[in-house]
DNA sequence: CACACTTACGATATTCGTAAGGATT
DNA sequence: AATCCTTACGAATATCGTAAGTGTG
């Protein structure tokens, strides 16, 4: 016994219709096999679910308390069916994407803007987080993929390298390091340094890289654009990687490019490994891929 | 696209089992046709719904949105096929006959008391109603079949001999007719008469066989133990079918044979023209036919 | 290198449509 | 006599299982 949902169609249709021409009509089956259809529900069933002679097709009782549920199965099956291909091909679903602030204020509301154009029936989220939670929300399966630089464990995760990002230096535009040629870690020391916090990722690459040189603290602030007002108030300088410095576009300030050897941070689309991308978000990172940032970080 | 049960289950299988042989093997497959069916679900939906390499399966995430609404489906459709089963098995449904009141408290007890034995999971029910009333439930289809005389409009109706009943005199044992030999229509017109309601198939019949012979009315009554009651007070006479008979069983009373042509009725199984009975119902029918007083009425 | 999914392919079963048959109005 | 469901039968299609192929751990 495999029942099928063309049978439940051809009874759907045959109660409506009443007449087997027409309803083999509509299910686009010749007349016979159109019968032949109905001979295997009620075999499988079991009962007679049609009384018919050449005038009168009607349902017998046991075809009457079978069309509930069935029209509701039916129903149910094509909805169910829709949904799938809905989703299958993108009209459908939701995406949520968790990413560095840098990313989530930078690069990324412009492809969210363009992927929402393309795909209006997706719901869109996303997360603006340190490298750290935006890893633990993939694990955890709340996000689909993640925007962020690498975490101490990556178990069970895929990394492949979405951008680079190279260091910057910051200052007021009336600091001595302003219309220095090509600044380096020296004149970094001399001057105040506004850091900001330990958790983030900045912080630990920009440790990492100067060590074992240590800059004069001060100042340590959790976000960019506190950062930002502290140089623009010339109360010490700071380095920031290129996809952070929209927050530092003041008129006071003076952004330098910091070329010393190790100072490239390399941010990485992380999923969850062996584990495909819904339709969705696979449309979503496909878009992001083609964005310049990353055609410029991985050529080839 | 022709979507079938064998599909779902096999992929609540593949769901629950992430494993392609094991999953197989409850299907009573082979490894390589179950991998088709998924392959066929797959290519029907537009989407992978599982993750796989030959050491992991896994529901992709469409798959896992299938999943829930298949196996809500996958569980509907066996219900609703169980059902089906159950009502083609008569282990379900529901009954409803109408019958007339002394058919409802004659025979019909016992045959129903018999049925319920054989089938405890039909729900009966049982009217017991003058014939009008008993067309009317048929015609409406509030009763899937009646016992009952024959109507005055039959239209749509079928109409099949279930017995026939021959009329009885009834009177007080100290009255004159009690010993007589054969009582004829004119030691009916002599004695009181005790009539039913003009509305019972009893008194119509007697009316019109013994037209134009006119009984000596006086007392005309609802029931049949009113009736009872009141020749076995002696206030009268009365004729009664022998099926109504039960409710004159009292030592004050004689029932006599009355062998007159044209007093005889006939009682029908009444039931809607071309539509089937349901398997429950045709059950009950069976029953009934096969009891003693059909089977003396129609023999052959 | 062993296990597990996929592909290839021939055999079997099912489904389909044309056409003839039969029943009802 | 006309209509409409059923049956018969050959053709197209789908499904199945065995066995070889492929990739992963």
């Amino acid at each position: 016994m495999n029942l099928s949902v063309k049978q439940l169609r051809a009874f759907a249709a045959l109660r409506e219709h009443k007449n087997f021409t027409q309803a083999a009509q509509t299910c686009h089956l010749s007349q016979s096999a159109f019968s032949a259809l109905i001979q295997n529900l009620e075999a499988d069933a079991g009962v007679r679910l049609f009384d018919r002679n050449t005038r009168h097709v009607e349902l017998t009782p046991e075809g009457e308390a079978f069309a509930e549920s069935a029209l509701r199965l039916l129903a149910d099956f094509e909805a169910t069916f829709a949904e799938l291909r809905d989703r299958a091909a993108a009209r459908t679903g939701r995406v949520t994407v968790a990413a560095l602030p840098s990313i989530a204020a930078g690069i990324l509301p412009g492809v969210l803007a363009d992927f929402a154009a393309r795909h209006p029936g997706i719901q869109l989220a996303m997360h603006d987080l340190l490298s750290d939670p935006c890893i633990d929300m993939v694990r955890r399966g709340a996000a689909d993929f993640a925007i962020a630089a690498m975490g101490a464990d990556m178990a069970g995760l895929s990394a492949q390298p979405f951008c680079t990002d190279d260091f910057h230096l910051v200052c007021h535009r009336d600091h001595p390091l302003a219309h220095k040629r090509a600044p380096g870690v020296g004149d970094l020391v001399d001057a105040p340094f506004i850091h900001l916090a330990r958790n983030t990722s900045i912080r630990q690459y920009l440790d990492a890289a100067l060590h074992p040189t240590k800059l004069r603290g001060g100042m340590e602030v959790e976000h960019l654009a506190t950062a930002a007002a502290l140089v623009a108030a010339n109360l010490g300088i700071t380095v920031i990687p290129a996809l952070a410095l929209f927050q530092f576009r003041l008129p006071e300030l003076v952004v330098r490019p910091l070329p010393l050897p190790g100072l490239v941070r390399t941010l990485y689309v992380i999923r969850r490994e062996g584990r495909s991308l819904s339709v969705a978000a696979q449309g979503l990172l496909e878009l992001l891929l083609a964005h310049p940032v990353h055609a410029g970080a991985t050529p080839g």
